[in-house]
Parts: C-alpha cells; structure tokens; sequence
DNA sequence: TAATATAGTATTAAAAATCAAACTATTAGA
DNA sequence: TCTAATAGTTTGATTTTTAATACTATATTA
C-alpha cells in the first residue's frame, strides 16, 4: 500500500515545477527512510533490511539505485567474502540534508494527528 | 510515469518513519505542484487543470481530496452557476511551507543537474 | 559435504495506480 | 433549443508498481 514516484519515471518531474523535481528526486517509495538513516552515517544493504523488514530486496536496490543514479547516494565495495556495501551520502546528497531533517521534524510533531486524521472513517458533510 | 505515494494509502508511512510520514502528505503523484501553486494563494479547480493540463480530473480531484482529507487544504464551494471551488492552504498546510519552499529552492538550484544525469544512459562501471 | 553469510539478480504474479472517455447538474446566453 | 462553462463522478481498460520466490557467487566454518 502506498506509493511514490519512482523506477522508470526518467522524466524527471511534472514540467518546470521544482517543488517536484525535488519530489522525484525524494519521494520514491523508501527513499525517506534510506535518507533519514544515512544521514547518521553509512549503512549497509541489510542493516537497511533489518530496520525494515517489509522492504524486499528487490526494492531496497530499486531504490538506492535511483538515489546512486541521481548522485545522492555513494556506494562503496568492499572486496569481502562475504561481501560488503556501504551506503553513504554524497556530497551532493548531503544538500539535502535541510530539507530532510525539516521533513522529519515536521513528521515528529504531526505525526499522530495525520495517524488520528487517516484512522477516522470519511465524514460526510451537511446534515 | 512516475508515482508517489497515493490514494488508499491509509496506512500512513513506515512504522515510525518522520520523513516517510510527511512524504505520506505531500509525496502524493501531484501534490508537489499544487502545493507549489496554493503557496501563491488561493486556485480553482480549472487553474489547476490549464497549469498542468496533463493532470486527468479524476487524479485533480484524488489528490486534492487527500490533501483535504489530511488537513493541509480548505476546499471553499460557492453557491453559483457555473459552480466555483476554490482551494488554499490551510493554517496547519501552511506548517508545511518552509518544507515547500526548501524544495523548491532545491529544484530550481539542481533541476539541471538532475534532468542531465537521467537523460544519460545508464553508464557501467569497470573498463 | 553442507550450511552460513552478504549483496544482490531474474522471473512471474498480483495489486495498485493511472488514464481515457463518457456522463452528471445547473443556469446564462445565442 | 442548443451550446458553453464549472466542477466534478463513474466505468472499464491499461500501465506501473510491488511482492514473492527462487536463484547467483564465494570464502569460511562445522
């Protein structure tokens, strides 16, 4: 359930708006949550799996892919049996940092009232 | 092309997931844009569709009524022939303003750099 | 020899999102 | 009477996304 913009949308974004440039660029499926934890530092392929384990890999390199794609996420090998892959953000990336950390601000304070808003059964109006 | 999270999305964001709450709000297919263009102030439902005339009814309508939904847009009807809706921000949508206008500044400082990376066929590595 | 760990890829199926077109109501105006 | 305008809704078809599962490689360890 659930969805964002995401995989083959190679155009990037709705015509000349930037607000969704930036969307396209953020707003994919788990790119919230990859964001929010490489801010504190790299990460490894399945430490994001185990903090998520409703993603399935499938996804997870679906979308570290298109952040490593768009220049926001760095991805380092590790010649390792077995293999390791550390994930970190870019320089680049790291512009995002502001607007990432106000999103998740924004989503502490309100949090539960989007929760409270989403679990009411739809109102109707007049009466 | 392209998606964002949408619709019957009810469950609102990974478990626990700040960032992934607030793109729950706003990451919608073409909340972006609307978002952008209420910040201006208030538009009628067929502004919306000659700004963006690829957007169908059916998803103007969807988006705008999940907006309402979660408290971030007013919807104002008056009592004419031919009817006339206008949509604005609420006080709460407002909260969400620095985070538009954040990324806002992000898409038209990066916008280029973004379209030129994803015109780019997809480069392999090694050699 | 078999199992374990990591970081994936490939394939197919299912679910969800989106589109496209037709249809609604109402009044003003030609 | 016919057309236009606004702001939608409804339906069915299509496209995209996502899930689920099996599969890959390789060194280490039991």
């Amino acid at each position: 359930m659930g969805n964002r913009r995401n995989k083959s949308c190679t155009t990037p974004s709705v015509e000349g708006c930037p607000v969704d440039t930036t969307l396209d660029v953020i707003g994919g499926k788990w790119k919230g949550i990859i964001l929010y934890h490489l801010i504190d530092g790299p990460k490894r392929f399945n430490e994001f799996r185990r903090l998520y384990p409703g993603i399935t890999q499938f996804m997870l390199t679906l979308q570290l892919r298109e952040l490593e794609r768009d220049g926001i996420v760095h991805r380092e090998v590790y010649k390792q049996v077995p293999p390791k892959v550390e994930y970190s953000l870019t320089e680049f990336g790291r512009t995002l940092e502001p607007i990432i950390l106000s999103m998740r601000d924004w989503g502490e304070t309100y949090r539960d009232r989007i929760y409270d808003i989403r679990e009411l059964p739809q109102q109707e109006e007049g009466g």
